[in-house]
DNA sequence: TTCGGTGCAAACTCTTTGCACGACG
DNA sequence: CGTCGTGCAAAGAGTTTGCACCGAA
């Protein structure tokens, strides 16, 4: 009970197939290992692309189905960085951040910001929202790229 | 010259087409107008059914054609709601701003912060990134859906 | 046997492009 | 004329779906 908020991906995953009545199939696992094995935000083509070079042939249907369920049990999160792409990201095991991405390079970091945070919060309450999410992107020149 | 900075949005089109070699044809102005009409967040689909609606038909290519030529010369920029459209709104004449949304009913405001853009900017430094651009959305329930 | 799951291909949606015609200097 | 712009339809790109087969309970 110690361990309460430290399951793995996957223990969260099987957890909430089989509150659904479903199965960890191999290829549901293949893709989300897959996906949480490389911490950076992917495509749903990047995974099809990755496991074939694996020889883990996973049906692209399968990888958008796959991913559709990540995202309904909150493993993973949309996240748009102006690309043209839809991009997703872990949420578990990682603090909320925001992303800060080079125009030039295309290099994104992600950092945490408690005084953003907290006027976010304030900016929610002022408009009388009940805040549930934020994000923030910053867009600009990294150093290397200057 | 008092007048520099309150050219209309057509006028600083047809500034931008000429400088191109381009001319506002008839089509480009349906759509322009079309667009400045509306002040709200914008779908590309919606220009054209807007205009089909009173019968101004316009190509969706020619529409999609005249929304690059906006975006290229500054006028309206994409934003990204989280929705699955790529959506538009008008920059000319309006300050940078944030968005705030009602997961619930989808209502978008918009929100200046004056603290929260100072951050950024520190946010920004601290990473050694040249800060071009930000965008901040923050989700929740609006008090009417409470 | 019964379902859920998979793979494949077709369908769909939004957007872009190729091409021929039309407008305008 | 020569070029730019338009409309149309076809092509693309990413994603979803229908359907037949497969495989575990």
């Amino acid at each position: 009970m110690a361990d309460k908020g430290h399951k793995t991906e996957l223990e969260i995953f099987l957890g909430f197939l089989n509150k659904r009545g479903k199965s960890l199939t191999n290829q549901r696992k293949l893709v989300i290992e897959q996906i949480f094995r490389v911490h950076k935000h992917l495509e749903a083509d990047d995974i099809v692309q990755a496991l074939r070079k694996k020889n883990q042939r996973v049906a692209r249907a399968t990888v958008y189905r796959t991913i559709k369920l990540l995202e309904d049990c909150g493993l993973i999160k949309k996240v748009d960085l102006g690309s043209d792409y839809t991009y997703y990201e872990h949420t578990h095991g990682h603090l909320h951040h925001e992303h800060i991405c080079c125009e030039q390079c295309g290099m994104v970091e992600e950092f945490t910001d408690p005084v953003l945070e907290e006027r976010i919060r304030r900016v929610a309450k002022d408009n009388n929202f009940k805040l549930t999410d934020h994000s923030v992107q910053i867009f600009g020149i990294c150093q290397n790229c200057m």
